[in-house]
Parts: C-alpha cells; sequence; structure tokens
RNA sequence: UCUCCCUUAGCUCAGUUGGUUAGAGCAUCUGACUGUUAAUCAGAGGGUCCAAGGUUCAAGUCCUUGAGGGAGAGCCA
C-alpha cells in the first residue's frame, strides 16, 4: 500500500482520515508550547499548508529545535480530523526525518511579509514562499491551457528555431550568437567581421519572434502555434519587458483579420476561464493580497465581449474625449500608452481589439488595405497591462509583399524563401503573438512581469 | 536610453531645523505557557546609516559623483 503522499492528494482525498501516511516537505511555521508543537507542512502541490501536531515528549529535543523555517522534512503519521480550527485535517506525527535543517539566523525567510523587491533578490528561494507557489503553479497551468486548447482545434505544436540567420523581422535588438573567440574575432581584408569563419558561416542571432518561420509551416499544416523563448536585446527597464521572455504564435492558413480577432479573443478568454476553474485557492490568495479587484476582472473579460474598432474609429474617439494628452493626437502617429490606457480603461472599461492601423507604423508582411494607407494589423489592449497580442492579416500577394519589402530597405538575401511561399501556392493567412509573462500579469494581478518568470532575465541582470 | 523617487539592524521602516550614546515592529536567541493559527507574555543580542569625496565646530540629515533598487516614458509582447 501506498504510503508517501503529497499535501495535494491529502486535501483532494477524504478517505485518507484515520490513515497513517507520509509526506514530505518544507517547513513553513513552527509554533510551540511546553507539551504540544504545530508545524505547518508545505510541499508547493497546492497552496494549503498541512499542520503537525508533534507531542513534544515523545521526540529528541534536537531534532525539534531543528524543525524550523524552510526545513525539509518527511513526517510520518495518523491523519485526523482538526481538534482546532483554521484546517480541517492535521496530521498527528509518529516519527520525522529531518532531510536538511535551515539554520534560522540565516536563513533569509521568515514567517512575516517580505517585500517582492527583496523577494526577486533571493529568487532561489522565493519559490519556497505564498505568493510565488502561487504564481508558478498558475505558470505551469496556463502553459498546459495553451497546449490545451490549440490541441482541441488540432493546431500543430511548431517549434521554431532559437537561433536565426536573419534580422529580417525587426522586431528589436538582437542578441549575437558567435563561436568566435572574442580576443580574436577574424576580420574581412576592409576590416569588417569576417562571419564566414562562425560556427555557421554566416551572422547568426538569438529570435525575436518565430512568425515567418511559423507562417511556413501553416501554409503546409493549416494551422499551428509555436511556444518558446524569445529574446530582445532592447535597453527597457520596464515592469512590462524582459529580455528573455516566451511568446506564443498561432499561424493559420485561409484566415482574414475577422477570423484571426475571433481567435484572439477565444484563446484569451479561455486561458482566463482556465485560470479560475483551475487556479482557485491560488488566485483567491493574489486577489486577498495583492489585489481585491483581480478576480472581478478575470471573471468581467470572460463574460464580456471585446470591443472592436479601428485605429481611425480610436483616433476620433480620442480627439472627442477633449482630454489632454502629453503626446497630442494625430492620425498616423501610433498610440502612445497614455492613450491605449484612456481607451481601455476609462471611455470602453472594456478589453478593446484595435485594427486597421496605418501602414508606415506597422511592420512589412502585414496585408495592404485597397485605401492603400491601412494594413490590417490588430492588436488587442487589456486593463492595467496595455498591449497583451499583435498580429495581423498577413500580405500574401507576392508583388505587394515584394514591393513592400524593397521600400523598406530589408535585403533580399535574408527573404528569399519568406518570399517563395508567396510565389508557390500562397494563400490568405493570419496570425498573433501573446506575451505568455504578459498574461500571467493579468491573471495573477503581479504588477512586475519580473515576478512572473522564474529568473527574469533584464539589462544589467542574469543572475541565477 | 530619458524623467522622478528610494538606499538606516536579517526584513519592513521612523529618525524633527545639521547637535550627546541612531530607534520601533517583526525575525533571531533565552525563559514562561495544556491545542496554536502572522500564537501570546517577559528578557537579551544585533548597525561600515549604499560607496567615495566635499561643506561645517559638528553630517544618518546638506552638496557632488558613482553603484544598486523602484515607478513612469520610449521600444514592444
Amino acid at each position: 500500500m501506498k504510503a508517501k503522499y503529497r499535501i495535494l492528494e491529502v486535501v483532494n482525498t477524504p478517505s485518507l482520515v484515520g490513515k497513517t501516511i507520509t509526506i514530505n516537505a518544507w517547513v513553513r511555521t513552527k509554533r510551540e508550547s511546553k507539551n504540544v508543537a504545530f508545524v505547518a507542512l508545505n510541499d508547493g502541490t497546492v497552496f494549503d499548508n498541512l499542520q503537525v501536531v508533534i507531542d513534544v515528549q515523545k521526540f529528541d529535543e534536537e531534532l525539534l529545535k531543528n524543525i524550523s523555517t524552510g526545513a525539509g522534512v518527511g513526517v510520518t503519521g495518523k491523519l485526523v480530523e482538526s481538534q482546532g480550527k483554521g484546517q480541517a485535517l492535521e496530521m498527528v506525527a509518529d516519527s520525522i526525518v529531518l532531510y536538511g535543517p535551515a539554520d534560522p539566523t540565516t536563513y533569509p525567510l521568515q514567517k512575516k511579509g517580505h517585500s517582492l523587491e527583496f523577494l526577486r533578490e533571493i529568487a532561489h528561494l522565493r519559490f519556497r514562499t505564498n505568493t510565488f507557489g502561487a504564481v508558478f503553479r498558475i505558470r505551469h497551468h496556463m502553459a498546459f491551457a495553451i497546449h490545451q486548447f490549440f490541441d482541441n482545434k488540432s493546431f500543430k505544436y511548431l517549434h521554431a528555431p532559437i537561433i536565426t540567420g536573419s534580422d529580417a523581422e525587426g522586431a528589436g535588438e538582437m542578441f549575437h550568437v558567435t563561436n568566435f573567440d572574442l580576443d580574436h574575432i577574424p576580420r574581412t581584408e576592409d576590416g569588417k567581421i569576417n562571419f564566414s569563419e562562425d560556427f555557421f558561416g554566416k551572422e547568426t542571432n538569438l529570435t525575436v519572434s518565430g512568425q515567418l518561420e511559423g507562417e511556413l509551416a501553416a501554409l503546409a499544416l493549416s494551422e499551428i502555434y509555436t511556444f518558446g523563448p524569445t529574446f530582445r536585446a532592447e535597453n527597457s527597464n520596464t515592469s512590462r519587458h524582459l529580455a528573455e521572455f516566451w511568446m506564443i504564435e498561432p499561424e493559420m492558413a485561409f484566415y482574414d483579420i475577422t477570423d484571426n480577432m475571433d481567435l484572439a479573443e477565444e484563446f484569451l478568454k479561455y486561458l482566463v476561464n482556465y485560470a479560475l476553474q483551475n487556479c482557485r485557492k491560488d488566485l483567491q490568495f493574489l486577489n486577498d493580497m495583492y489585489d481585491k479587484e483581480l478576480i472581478n476582472r478575470l471573471e468581467r473579460v470572460v463574460q464580456t465581449p471585446f470591443v472592436r474598432l479601428t485605429y481611425s474609429q480610436a483616433m476620433d474617439v480620442l480627439l472627442q474625449s477633449g482630454k489632454k494628452f502629453e503626446f497630442p493626437v494625430k492620425w498616423g502617429v501610433d498610440l502612445q500608452s497614455e492613450h491605449e490606457r484612456f481607451l481601455v480603461e476609462e471611455h470602453f472599461k472594456n478589453s478593446v481589439i484595435l485594427t486597421d492601423y496605418p501602414r508606415e507604423i506597422k511592420a512589412f508582411y502585414m496585408k495592404q488595405n485597397d485605401d492603400g494607407k491601412t494594413v490590417k494589423a490588430m492588436d488587442v489592449l487589456f486593463p492595467q497591462i496595455g498591449e497583451i497580442i499583435g498580429g495581423s492579416q498577413r500580405e500574401e500577394d507576392y508583388d505587394k509583399l515584394l514591393a513592400r519589402i524593397n521600400e523598406m530597405g530589408i535585403p533580399h538575401k535574408d527573404m528569399w524563401w519568406y518570399l517563395e511561399t508567396r510565389k508557390f501556392g500562397s494563400v490568405p493567412h493570419s496570425g498573433f503573438g501573446l506575451g505568455f509573462e504578459r498574461l500571467l500579469l493579468f491573471v495573477t494581478g503581479m504588477k512586475n512581469i519580473r515576478d512572473v518568470i522564474p529568473f527574469p532575465r533584464t539589462p544589467q541582470n542574469a543572475e541565477f
């Protein structure tokens, strides 16, 4: 018979009451009096702690002294209904194994609250807090839900390359990938770096987007998605940017911009609803501790249709609002954060999808509208965090795409394969990118993106 | 990269107009307590006031520079 259980199972298996089992976990707190001690154990499998009741007389004094906050222990005992309030079940300890003590005078985590900034500096230990246990359990469930959503729709999970030889997407500054001895970098006769001698025989970088490769696959498999790490070497110092983050990029053949919007909205609602259904305890904790409106906001997103309007219509709303903006509103300039926030948080009080942006402020691959001025772009704007999804219908017309590439001075040698898909069997298609950590910001109510990824990489910081 | 704010005990923070020996809560340690829930009660220990330089009889406090952190902006997801 199985004797070793996780707290998740203890919480969800009422029939275990009366049984003697073993729990391996870490000590959260200990409360002691002369004859009895109470130890709260947590193994991270679920938000709940398991209270262990210890008859002080039955155990070695030195052992009990080492059962302090942070210690790793295995406790065997009988599960009983709790005499005290605050928990339904508790365990009466028969034996205790101390795997590893945690010296209370140097262990940094205390019973009381710590600031998120301090916990960021001890990212190797912050998993052991209620907050980060909740955040990273939710992160897991969201990743799983993403695969489930697409699998339900028969989308194929595509692994786009992480090392890329093209700098064509222009999504941002890239990290170089090289095998050169940095003290002796080969040069050509005219003094430039000789990439032909490098590992790949050409200049290579870490990917800033898997979209272009995703399109190639979609134009054969019909519907695909990527979900992988993405790298931007921008010197961005904000609570919404990381140098290394995870991105989901679906790409669908035979989808126009409206199909694309429908999918994005369904996708986001599925994920938020999944969290509400499957991460309730963790969400409730985050709601109580950090953001009293969190669960209300999540429920509202699931229930309310997103507002859809064009960039031009949004311009009219902004102009007619009579509101003074730091950056003046004018057709043709990109929307600033303050404009997006006004639309989402003040005017519509709802999630918004904006479409048909001026072509000059959007990427080369977006499908050009007949008006000659706008492209079939779409951005999904969320309360609190702004742009959560950016996407578009792609330009499938070879001549128009080529003209745009020339216009923007993008080198053909990097793009020949992308252009060929428009030469052979080109069809209408669309896609978008969702920043995984931005989704998590929204779902968890955390305010800083560094607190929803285990080990954040930002300018001047790659610790751990 | 720009603007603003912060840096004092392990943690979170007070510290007045520049003025004697820099404080509190929590944590830690010691003791008390028959079932606790951020247990409670009593006591103890704990400081390079971020760094360097400067002004002054006197600097945690004022000035300059630097480092680290945060918020907002730009770039974007």
